[in-house]
DNA sequence: TGTACATCAGTGAACGCGCGTTCACTGATGTAC
DNA sequence: TGTACATCAGTGAACGCGCGTTCACTGATGTAC
Protein backbone atom coordinates (compact mmCIF):
# COMPACT_ATOMS: atom_id res chain seq x y z
CA UNK A 1 0.00 0.00 0.00
CA UNK A 2 2.52 2.59 0.91
CA UNK A 3 4.05 4.78 -0.58
CA UNK A 4 2.14 7.82 1.50
CA UNK A 5 1.45 11.57 1.02
CA UNK A 6 3.86 13.76 2.62
CA UNK A 7 1.60 15.17 5.21
CA UNK A 8 0.48 11.64 6.21
CA UNK A 9 4.75 10.77 6.23
CA UNK A 10 4.47 14.10 8.39
CA UNK A 11 2.17 12.71 10.52
CA UNK A 12 3.75 9.64 11.20
CA UNK A 13 6.96 10.80 12.19
CA UNK A 14 4.90 13.01 14.58
CA UNK A 15 3.65 9.51 16.18
CA UNK A 16 6.65 7.65 16.61
CA UNK A 17 8.49 10.97 18.50
CA UNK A 18 5.27 11.35 20.44
CA UNK A 19 5.33 7.64 21.01
CA UNK A 20 9.08 7.30 22.22
CA UNK A 21 8.59 10.81 24.40
CA UNK A 22 6.07 8.50 26.22
CA UNK A 23 8.56 5.07 26.32
CA UNK A 24 11.69 6.61 26.79
CA UNK A 25 10.10 8.97 29.77
CA UNK A 26 8.24 5.66 31.41
CA UNK A 27 10.67 3.35 30.74
CA UNK A 28 14.08 4.97 29.91
CA UNK A 29 15.66 4.99 26.48
CA UNK A 30 17.73 1.49 26.69
CA UNK A 31 14.49 0.04 28.17
CA UNK A 32 12.44 1.14 25.03
CA UNK A 33 12.73 -0.71 21.58
CA UNK A 34 12.49 0.49 18.03
CA UNK A 35 10.28 -2.28 17.24
CA UNK A 36 7.73 -1.20 20.25
CA UNK A 37 7.94 2.36 19.27
CA UNK A 38 6.77 1.44 16.13
CA UNK A 39 4.22 -0.68 16.66
CA UNK A 40 2.86 1.79 19.47
CA UNK A 41 2.54 4.27 15.97
CA UNK A 42 0.49 1.73 13.81
CA UNK A 43 3.78 0.75 11.75
CA UNK A 44 6.37 -1.67 11.49
CA UNK A 45 9.63 -1.11 12.71
CA UNK A 46 11.82 -1.42 9.46
CA UNK A 47 10.19 2.21 8.48
CA UNK A 48 11.68 4.03 11.13
CA UNK A 49 15.20 4.79 9.58
CA UNK A 50 12.92 6.82 7.34
CA UNK A 51 12.49 9.27 9.91
CA UNK A 52 15.20 8.95 12.13
CA UNK A 53 18.99 8.56 11.49
CA UNK A 54 19.51 6.19 14.38
CA UNK A 55 17.43 5.68 17.88
CA UNK A 56 19.96 8.44 19.52
CA UNK A 57 18.95 10.69 16.94
CA UNK A 58 15.53 10.14 18.43
CA UNK A 59 16.79 10.54 21.37
CA UNK A 60 17.70 13.98 20.91
CA UNK A 61 15.16 14.87 19.01
CA UNK A 62 12.54 13.66 22.27
CA UNK A 63 14.78 16.13 24.57
CA UNK A 64 14.22 18.98 21.98
CA UNK A 65 10.53 18.16 21.68
CA UNK A 66 10.05 18.22 24.89
CA UNK A 67 11.76 20.73 26.39
CA UNK A 68 9.41 22.80 24.17
CA UNK A 69 6.99 21.56 25.27
CA UNK A 70 7.78 22.52 28.70
CA UNK A 71 8.59 25.78 28.52
CA UNK A 72 4.94 26.47 26.93
CA UNK A 73 3.78 25.03 29.92
CA UNK A 74 5.67 27.54 32.07
CA UNK A 75 4.31 30.74 29.16
CA UNK A 76 0.86 29.02 30.02
CA UNK A 77 1.41 29.43 33.68
CA UNK A 78 2.07 32.68 33.54
CA UNK A 79 -0.48 33.80 31.29
CA UNK A 80 -2.99 31.85 34.03
CA UNK A 81 -1.49 34.51 36.63
CA UNK A 82 -1.01 37.95 35.07
CA UNK A 83 0.89 40.31 36.70
CA UNK A 84 1.65 38.01 39.32
CA UNK A 85 4.68 36.47 39.10
CA UNK A 86 5.01 34.82 42.74
CA UNK A 87 1.64 32.90 41.86
CA UNK A 88 3.37 31.61 38.12
CA UNK A 89 5.85 30.10 40.55
CA UNK A 90 3.61 29.01 43.53
CA UNK A 91 1.68 27.23 40.81
CA UNK A 92 4.44 25.74 38.77
CA UNK A 93 5.84 24.14 42.37
CA UNK A 94 1.90 22.93 43.04
CA UNK A 95 1.91 21.50 39.34
CA UNK A 96 5.73 20.12 39.00
CA UNK A 97 5.74 18.74 42.68
CA UNK A 98 2.65 16.90 42.30
CA UNK A 99 1.23 13.20 42.92
CA UNK A 100 -0.24 13.59 39.26
CA UNK A 101 3.45 14.34 37.86
CA UNK A 102 4.61 11.89 39.66
CA UNK A 103 2.11 9.22 38.30
CA UNK A 104 2.54 10.25 34.61
CA UNK A 105 5.88 10.90 33.64
CA UNK A 106 5.22 10.14 30.36
CA UNK A 107 3.25 13.22 29.82
CA UNK A 108 5.87 15.04 32.18
CA UNK A 109 9.05 17.10 32.96
CA UNK A 110 12.10 15.67 30.74
CA UNK A 111 14.71 16.83 32.68
CA UNK A 112 13.44 14.90 35.86
CA UNK A 113 12.48 11.72 33.50
CA UNK A 114 15.44 11.47 31.52
CA UNK A 115 17.82 13.23 33.83
CA UNK A 116 20.51 9.98 34.12
CA UNK A 117 19.71 8.68 30.55
CA UNK A 118 20.75 11.87 28.92
CA UNK A 119 24.33 11.67 30.00
CA UNK A 120 24.43 8.23 28.68
CA UNK A 121 23.40 8.96 25.12
CA UNK A 122 26.43 10.69 23.40
CA UNK A 123 26.98 14.05 23.38
CA UNK A 124 24.37 15.29 20.82
CA UNK A 125 21.64 14.28 23.73
CA UNK A 126 23.73 16.01 26.54
CA UNK A 127 24.16 18.83 24.36
CA UNK A 128 20.49 19.12 23.98
CA UNK A 129 19.64 18.42 27.47
CA UNK A 130 21.87 21.26 28.43
CA UNK A 131 20.50 23.85 26.18
CA UNK A 132 16.65 22.69 28.19
CA UNK A 133 17.81 22.96 31.55
CA UNK A 134 19.65 26.25 30.95
CA UNK A 135 16.23 27.46 29.49
CA UNK A 136 14.14 26.66 32.58
CA UNK A 137 17.10 28.08 34.46
CA UNK A 138 16.54 31.27 32.68
CA UNK A 139 12.68 31.05 32.45
CA UNK A 140 12.42 30.42 35.93
CA UNK A 141 14.87 33.29 37.21
CA UNK A 142 13.10 35.69 35.02
CA UNK A 143 9.87 35.06 37.14
CA UNK A 144 11.98 35.47 40.63
CA UNK A 145 13.09 38.72 39.28
CA UNK A 146 9.57 39.88 38.45
CA UNK A 147 8.45 38.24 41.58
CA UNK A 148 10.65 40.91 43.09
CA UNK A 149 9.61 43.93 41.67
CA UNK A 150 5.97 43.18 42.22
CA UNK A 151 6.76 43.46 46.19
CA UNK A 152 9.27 46.03 46.16
CA UNK A 153 12.04 43.79 47.06
CA UNK A 154 14.28 44.16 44.44
CA UNK A 155 16.87 41.31 43.34
CA UNK A 156 19.58 41.05 41.08
CA UNK A 157 19.84 39.00 37.78
CA UNK A 158 22.93 36.80 39.53
CA UNK A 159 20.62 36.09 42.58
CA UNK A 160 17.76 35.52 40.87
CA UNK A 161 19.75 32.91 39.21
CA UNK A 162 20.87 31.06 41.40
CA UNK A 163 17.12 30.99 42.88
CA UNK A 164 15.90 29.53 40.08
CA UNK A 165 19.05 26.79 39.88
CA UNK A 166 18.43 25.76 43.35
CA UNK A 167 14.63 26.01 43.47
CA UNK A 168 14.53 23.83 40.08
CA UNK A 169 17.09 21.25 41.01
CA UNK A 170 14.87 20.51 44.31
CA UNK A 171 12.09 20.61 42.47
CA UNK A 172 13.72 17.73 40.43
CA UNK A 173 14.86 15.79 43.15
CA UNK A 174 11.63 15.76 44.90
CA UNK A 175 9.83 14.60 41.89
CA UNK A 176 12.52 11.80 41.09
CA UNK A 177 12.64 9.96 44.83
CA UNK A 178 9.14 10.24 45.08
CA UNK A 179 9.02 8.35 42.01
CA UNK A 180 11.34 5.88 43.08
CA UNK A 181 9.19 5.00 45.82
CA UNK A 182 5.81 5.13 44.86
CA UNK A 183 4.75 1.80 43.86
CA UNK A 184 6.45 0.26 47.17
CA UNK A 185 6.00 3.03 49.90
CA UNK A 186 3.40 5.64 48.44
CA UNK A 187 3.02 7.40 52.06
CA UNK A 188 6.84 7.60 51.80
CA UNK A 189 5.88 8.73 48.13
CA UNK A 190 3.60 11.53 49.42
CA UNK A 191 5.51 12.53 51.98
CA UNK A 192 8.49 13.95 49.88
CA UNK A 193 5.92 15.93 47.37
CA UNK A 194 4.51 17.56 51.01
CA UNK A 195 7.46 18.11 52.67
CA UNK A 196 9.44 19.48 49.50
CA UNK A 197 6.16 21.88 48.76
CA UNK A 198 5.90 23.32 51.87
CA UNK A 199 9.25 24.20 51.63
CA UNK A 200 9.49 25.45 48.35
CA UNK A 201 6.63 27.87 48.58
CA UNK A 202 8.27 28.95 52.16
CA UNK A 203 11.01 30.30 49.78
CA UNK B 1 41.50 -25.13 39.49
CA UNK B 2 38.47 -24.54 40.99
CA UNK B 3 37.17 -25.28 43.60
CA UNK B 4 38.12 -22.35 46.21
CA UNK B 5 38.66 -21.92 49.58
CA UNK B 6 35.46 -20.53 51.76
CA UNK B 7 37.14 -17.58 52.34
CA UNK B 8 38.40 -17.40 48.39
CA UNK B 9 34.73 -17.85 47.56
CA UNK B 10 33.53 -15.37 50.08
CA UNK B 11 36.14 -12.85 48.71
CA UNK B 12 34.82 -13.73 45.28
CA UNK B 13 31.45 -12.42 45.91
CA UNK B 14 32.54 -9.20 47.87
CA UNK B 15 34.70 -8.60 44.37
CA UNK B 16 31.82 -8.87 42.05
CA UNK B 17 29.46 -7.00 44.50
CA UNK B 18 31.99 -4.32 44.35
CA UNK B 19 32.38 -4.33 40.59
CA UNK B 20 28.38 -4.27 40.58
CA UNK B 21 28.23 -1.07 42.83
CA UNK B 22 30.69 0.29 40.45
CA UNK B 23 29.60 -0.68 37.10
CA UNK B 24 25.61 -0.08 37.92
CA UNK B 25 26.13 3.30 39.43
CA UNK B 26 28.31 4.68 36.33
CA UNK B 27 26.29 3.00 33.74
CA UNK B 28 23.33 1.93 34.76
CA UNK B 29 21.60 -2.03 35.84
CA UNK B 30 20.68 -2.12 32.16
CA UNK B 31 24.20 -0.99 30.92
CA UNK B 32 26.18 -3.06 32.37
CA UNK B 33 26.66 -6.74 31.48
CA UNK B 34 27.24 -9.87 33.93
CA UNK B 35 30.25 -10.83 32.08
CA UNK B 36 31.61 -7.84 32.12
CA UNK B 37 31.40 -7.88 35.91
CA UNK B 38 32.67 -11.19 36.33
CA UNK B 39 35.44 -9.96 33.87
CA UNK B 40 36.37 -6.71 36.33
CA UNK B 41 35.71 -9.29 39.29
CA UNK B 42 38.43 -11.31 37.45
CA UNK B 43 36.07 -14.20 36.79
CA UNK B 44 34.55 -15.80 33.89
CA UNK B 45 30.85 -14.99 33.57
CA UNK B 46 29.48 -18.44 34.40
CA UNK B 47 30.52 -18.81 37.44
CA UNK B 48 28.07 -15.75 38.93
CA UNK B 49 24.99 -17.94 39.80
CA UNK B 50 27.23 -19.72 42.78
CA UNK B 51 26.72 -16.16 44.03
CA UNK B 52 23.52 -14.54 43.15
CA UNK B 53 20.24 -15.88 42.17
CA UNK B 54 19.97 -13.41 38.96
CA UNK B 55 20.90 -9.97 38.20
CA UNK B 56 18.14 -8.66 39.65
CA UNK B 57 19.22 -10.09 43.28
CA UNK B 58 22.37 -8.77 42.22
CA UNK B 59 21.01 -5.33 42.25
CA UNK B 60 19.32 -5.73 45.23
CA UNK B 61 22.58 -6.52 46.92
CA UNK B 62 24.17 -3.14 45.58
CA UNK B 63 21.49 -1.64 47.08
CA UNK B 64 21.39 -3.15 50.18
CA UNK B 65 25.26 -2.57 50.87
CA UNK B 66 25.31 1.01 49.09
CA UNK B 67 23.24 2.36 51.73
CA UNK B 68 25.33 0.92 54.52
CA UNK B 69 28.30 2.15 53.44
CA UNK B 70 26.67 5.65 52.72
CA UNK B 71 25.11 5.47 56.53
CA UNK B 72 28.91 5.03 57.52
CA UNK B 73 30.09 7.91 56.00
CA UNK B 74 27.33 9.94 57.40
CA UNK B 75 28.74 8.52 61.04
CA UNK B 76 32.02 9.50 59.75
CA UNK B 77 31.03 13.42 59.44
CA UNK B 78 29.17 13.51 62.88
CA UNK B 79 32.24 11.81 64.63
CA UNK B 80 34.59 14.22 62.82
CA UNK B 81 32.17 16.88 64.17
CA UNK B 82 31.25 16.25 67.71
CA UNK B 83 28.92 18.20 69.46
CA UNK B 84 27.89 20.06 66.40
CA UNK B 85 25.67 18.60 64.47
CA UNK B 86 25.27 22.02 62.25
CA UNK B 87 28.91 21.45 60.94
CA UNK B 88 28.30 18.10 60.47
CA UNK B 89 25.15 18.86 58.16
CA UNK B 90 27.58 21.74 56.72
CA UNK B 91 30.00 19.03 55.95
CA UNK B 92 27.59 16.81 54.55
CA UNK B 93 26.49 19.36 52.26
CA UNK B 94 30.03 20.25 51.25
CA UNK B 95 30.62 17.46 50.74
CA UNK B 96 27.82 15.63 48.41
CA UNK B 97 26.98 19.02 46.06
CA UNK B 98 30.63 18.87 45.41
CA UNK B 99 32.53 18.28 42.06
CA UNK B 100 34.48 15.50 43.38
CA UNK B 101 30.92 12.93 44.12
CA UNK B 102 29.56 14.52 40.47
CA UNK B 103 32.79 13.05 38.59
CA UNK B 104 33.03 10.22 40.76
CA UNK B 105 29.30 7.98 40.64
CA UNK B 106 30.66 4.96 40.70
CA UNK B 107 32.10 5.59 44.42
CA UNK B 108 28.81 7.68 45.64
CA UNK B 109 25.68 8.04 46.69
CA UNK B 110 23.21 5.10 45.79
CA UNK B 111 20.04 6.95 45.83
CA UNK B 112 21.31 9.35 43.18
CA UNK B 113 23.42 7.18 40.93
CA UNK B 114 20.07 4.53 41.01
CA UNK B 115 17.23 6.15 41.83
CA UNK B 116 15.98 6.16 38.35
CA UNK B 117 17.11 2.37 37.92
CA UNK B 118 15.61 1.31 41.39
CA UNK B 119 11.98 2.15 40.31
CA UNK B 120 12.52 -0.18 37.11
CA UNK B 121 13.93 -3.64 38.52
CA UNK B 122 11.38 -4.90 40.32
CA UNK B 123 9.54 -4.42 43.85
CA UNK B 124 12.55 -6.10 45.82
CA UNK B 125 14.82 -3.48 44.43
CA UNK B 126 12.13 -0.42 45.19
CA UNK B 127 11.42 -2.01 49.08
CA UNK B 128 15.56 -1.93 49.13
CA UNK B 129 15.76 1.80 48.16
CA UNK B 130 13.00 2.65 50.11
CA UNK B 131 14.45 1.58 53.28
CA UNK B 132 18.01 2.87 52.21
CA UNK B 133 16.10 6.57 52.01
CA UNK B 134 14.28 6.63 54.67
CA UNK B 135 16.96 5.64 56.78
CA UNK B 136 18.75 9.06 55.15
CA UNK B 137 15.97 10.76 56.37
CA UNK B 138 15.71 9.51 59.77
CA UNK B 139 19.73 10.24 60.20
CA UNK B 140 19.22 13.31 58.74
CA UNK B 141 16.45 14.81 60.91
CA UNK B 142 18.18 13.52 63.91
CA UNK B 143 21.13 16.06 63.08
CA UNK B 144 18.20 18.63 62.28
CA UNK B 145 17.14 17.98 65.81
CA UNK B 146 20.25 18.38 67.49
CA UNK B 147 21.61 21.30 65.55
CA UNK B 148 18.73 23.28 66.80
CA UNK B 149 19.29 21.79 70.13
CA UNK B 150 22.80 22.77 70.26
CA UNK B 151 21.64 26.55 68.93
CA UNK B 152 18.72 26.85 71.28
CA UNK B 153 16.12 27.13 68.45
CA UNK B 154 14.41 23.52 69.35
CA UNK B 155 12.55 22.00 66.19
CA UNK B 156 9.59 19.58 66.84
CA UNK B 157 10.58 15.92 65.20
CA UNK B 158 7.78 16.54 62.79
CA UNK B 159 9.54 19.67 61.32
CA UNK B 160 13.15 18.04 61.42
CA UNK B 161 11.72 15.23 59.20
CA UNK B 162 10.29 18.09 56.44
CA UNK B 163 13.78 19.53 56.59
CA UNK B 164 15.65 16.36 56.62
CA UNK B 165 13.46 15.63 53.44
CA UNK B 166 13.23 18.91 51.17
CA UNK B 167 16.96 19.10 51.93
CA UNK B 168 18.22 15.65 51.05
CA UNK B 169 15.92 15.69 47.76
CA UNK B 170 17.34 19.34 46.95
CA UNK B 171 20.93 17.47 47.60
CA UNK B 172 20.45 14.33 44.80
CA UNK B 173 18.54 17.24 42.31
CA UNK B 174 21.74 19.34 42.30
CA UNK B 175 23.88 16.33 41.94
CA UNK B 176 21.71 14.76 38.92
CA UNK B 177 21.18 17.84 37.27
CA UNK B 178 25.17 18.55 37.47
CA UNK B 179 26.11 14.97 36.48
CA UNK B 180 23.71 15.13 33.45
CA UNK B 181 25.75 18.35 31.24
CA UNK B 182 29.29 17.97 33.14
CA UNK B 183 30.83 16.54 30.03
CA UNK B 184 29.17 19.08 27.86
CA UNK B 185 28.79 21.86 29.93
CA UNK B 186 31.21 22.12 32.65
CA UNK B 187 30.08 25.74 33.90
CA UNK B 188 26.98 24.83 34.17
CA UNK B 189 27.33 22.17 36.01
CA UNK B 190 29.51 24.05 38.23
CA UNK B 191 27.05 26.83 38.54
CA UNK B 192 24.80 24.13 39.52
CA UNK B 193 26.53 22.79 42.51
CA UNK B 194 27.61 26.23 43.32
CA UNK B 195 23.83 27.73 43.26
CA UNK B 196 22.53 24.66 45.41
CA UNK B 197 25.45 24.72 48.03
CA UNK B 198 24.90 28.36 48.45
CA UNK B 199 21.35 27.83 49.49
CA UNK B 200 21.62 25.10 50.81
CA UNK B 201 24.28 26.12 53.34
CA UNK B 202 21.86 29.39 54.05
CA UNK B 203 19.30 27.25 55.53
C1' DT C 1 47.21 -37.82 61.28
C1' DG C 2 46.14 -40.12 56.91
C1' DT C 3 43.07 -41.85 53.38
C1' DA C 4 38.76 -42.08 50.41
C1' DC C 5 35.24 -39.77 48.72
C1' DA C 6 31.64 -36.24 48.23
C1' DT C 7 31.05 -31.47 47.37
C1' DC C 8 30.86 -27.51 44.69
C1' DA C 9 33.30 -22.89 42.76
C1' DG C 10 34.94 -21.60 38.63
C1' DT C 11 35.24 -22.61 33.37
C1' DG C 12 33.66 -21.92 28.87
C1' DA C 13 30.45 -23.54 25.36
C1' DA C 14 25.76 -23.18 24.39
C1' DC C 15 20.71 -21.70 24.78
C1' DG C 16 17.00 -18.55 23.22
C1' DC C 17 15.90 -13.88 22.89
C1' DG C 18 15.47 -9.07 21.76
C1' DC C 19 18.11 -5.49 20.24
C1' DG C 20 19.46 -1.71 16.44
C1' DT C 21 20.07 -1.64 11.77
C1' DT C 22 19.96 -3.07 6.70
C1' DC C 23 17.76 -4.27 2.57
C1' DA C 24 15.02 -5.99 -1.52
C1' DC C 25 10.52 -5.30 -2.55
C1' DT C 26 5.75 -2.98 -3.27
C1' DG C 27 2.84 0.20 -5.07
C1' DA C 28 0.80 4.71 -4.31
C1' DT C 29 2.43 9.43 -4.64
C1' DG C 30 4.75 13.16 -6.84
C1' DT C 31 6.51 15.16 -11.11
C1' DA C 32 7.67 16.17 -15.93
C1' DC C 33 5.75 16.78 -20.25
C1' DT D 1 -6.01 17.96 -17.92
C1' DG D 2 -4.00 13.45 -18.99
C1' DT D 3 -0.23 10.25 -19.42
C1' DA D 4 4.41 8.04 -18.31
C1' DC D 5 7.69 7.50 -15.24
C1' DA D 6 10.65 8.34 -11.20
C1' DT D 7 10.51 8.57 -6.33
C1' DC D 8 10.32 6.84 -1.90
C1' DA D 9 7.37 5.48 2.65
C1' DG D 10 6.13 1.48 4.62
C1' DT D 11 6.76 -3.84 4.80
C1' DG D 12 8.79 -7.78 6.71
C1' DA D 13 12.70 -10.93 6.40
C1' DA D 14 17.34 -10.98 7.65
C1' DC D 15 21.96 -9.41 9.68
C1' DG D 16 25.24 -9.66 13.60
C1' DC D 17 25.52 -8.83 18.33
C1' DG D 18 25.26 -8.89 23.27
C1' DC D 19 22.29 -10.05 26.73
C1' DG D 20 20.85 -13.20 31.03
C1' DT D 21 20.89 -17.77 32.07
C1' DT D 22 21.96 -22.93 31.87
C1' DC D 23 24.90 -26.78 31.96
C1' DA D 24 28.44 -30.59 31.60
C1' DC D 25 32.86 -30.67 33.12
C1' DT D 26 37.19 -30.02 36.19
C1' DG D 27 39.73 -30.63 40.07
C1' DA D 28 40.88 -28.62 44.51
C1' DT D 29 38.53 -28.26 48.93
C1' DG D 30 35.95 -30.03 52.69
C1' DT D 31 34.49 -34.04 55.34
C1' DA D 32 33.86 -38.68 57.25
C1' DC D 33 36.22 -42.40 59.09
Amino acid sequence: MPRVTREQKQRNRERILAAAGEGFRLRGIDGTGIDGLMKSAGMTHGGFYNHFASKSDLAVEVLHQGFIDSLAVLDGLRAAHPGSARAALDGMIDQYVDAEHRDHPEAGCPSAALVSDAGRHGADAQAEYRRGLDGYFDAIADMVIESGRETGTEVTPAEAREQAVALFSQMVGALLLSRAVADVAPDLSDEVLAANRSRLKDR
